[in-house]
DNA sequence: GTCGTTATCGTGGTATACCATATATGAAGG
DNA sequence: CCTTCATATATGGTATACCACGATAACGAC
């Protein structure tokens, strides 16, 4: 699982022989997509979790130089993921409270907007298919699945962004998601959130069907913005 | 000025030291900005327009290694504004008109929920504030400044932006701006345009007063979406 | 023992040399 | 002339050496 102390730990330990191809993208790209999958598989709010990371162990856990390291710290450091604090080190950012809620509020504005542009872009099929995410928990509660239903749940997001057919979009909320995703895990389980986010969907889904544009839009945004609301009153233990 | 004894004797005395800003920025941030600033002020849509970049030219520009000029551009290629082909060399963007849509969608979807947020968060003085904005237009039809006219009208979404109080929304609309702003500057003199766009703003700012979220929202969503329209049919000169 | 001074080191920032390869150039062959 | 192939060149990618500077430790004065 690619967490971060295992990317530095591979240094001692075996060999560095996961990046044998090295054929098809630059170091910089390869290093991009490592770092950042092992930043978002790693539970950051964990308080024991060590947050700084160093140029030079990546470089020997990576078996490249510098510049490649740097080059894609650089782009994670914009995306908001780590900040370098010069003498100082690299640290992966903890996100506060008033930021996660923030980003949540912007990831309602861009999905509502997206199943707006959805009543009028997306196809009968399509919007159809939302449905499908959900055949599995007709049966049985959601309760009972946790693990499972949230995925469906970060599933049928996705799918509604991709309805809107705005690259644009899907590739802001791409980094969102990634931020929020913890979030999303978490806030499952508590108090009946699921049960209640799956009648949400399904009303979501119908205003899509019936091409009712106002109404897809506000249901999203509303949906989400709840969530917003739960987790400034629920989720503490951010700063 | 910063002569070695100015610095000393600063720090001898007893004043207050409220020097922050000393130049701290690296070289990388300032080529990034510089770049950065070259070309929003370009008129990249101008058929003649070079929009190929050389590192090397660069560097002998502004005086410092390929380094910070390559981390500056990788940053700047990560925002969209140019792109790297390997062995061919870099280029500044053209956006399509399709892009240049999606963009303006996406602004529509960030500035209505910043709208919702300022009717709930921004007081009374700093919404009167907007209308300042539009006071020299008052007497005289904006048709006669339309560069003025245009900036305050930048100026105002801005501000309506700055009002919902989402750091987060603030940062992601900056860079939308720069890839929108030649749009609004070359549409303000198209089809009447202006007089109408008053009338919007002056609308928006009313239901900001009357803290109406739901019609602040939707005024304000409307507005831009009207431009993305305006650019579908009337923009055919983009891609 | 406490405080201040100095030496060493760790760290990110920068410059530069080197590399790989697509493209351009041009000479040779037809 | 045209085609073909070898060579040169340009350009982005990578590795590495060096630098500046803050932090920390070691040390000395009192």
């Amino acid at each position: 699982m690619n967490s971060i102390v295992t990317l530095v730990q591979r240094t001692t330990a075996a060999t560095p022989l996961a990046l044998a191809p090295l054929n098809a993208t630059s170091l910089r790209d390869q290093a991009y997509t490592l770092l950042k999958n092992a930043i978002a598989d790693t539970d950051i709010y964990d308080p024991q979790q060590e947050l700084r990371l160093d140029e030079r162990q990546l470089t020997t856990a990576l078996g490249v130089s510098r510049t490649p390291i740097r080059e894609a710290l650089s782009l994670l450091e914009q995306e908001g993921f780590i900040r370098t604090v010069p003498r100082r080190g690299i640290y992966i950012i903890r996100k506060s409270k008033r930021e996660m809620i923030e980003m949540i509020q912007m990831w309602a504005a861009l999905e509502s907007m997206a199943a707006r542009l959805a009543t009028s872009n997306a196809s009968d099929e399509e919007i159809a298919k939302l449905r499908h995410l959900f055949d599995e928990f007709q049966n049985s509660p959601p309760s009972e699945h946790l693990g499972e239903y949230s995925d469906a749940n970060i599933a049928f997001h996705t799918a509604v962004i991709a309805l809107g057919g705005s690259q644009m979009i899907m590739e802001a909320t791409k980094n969102l998601m990634l931020h929020v995703r913890a979030i999303r895990r978490a806030t499952i389980s508590q108090s009946d959130r699921a049960a209640r986010s799956i009648v949400d969907h399904l009303k979501i889904i119908e205003a899509l069907e019936r091409r009712d544009t106002e109404l897809a839009e506000r249901l999203t945004r509303q949906h989400t913005l709840d969530l917003a609301a739960h987790v400034d009153l629920h989720c503490g233990f951010l700063g």
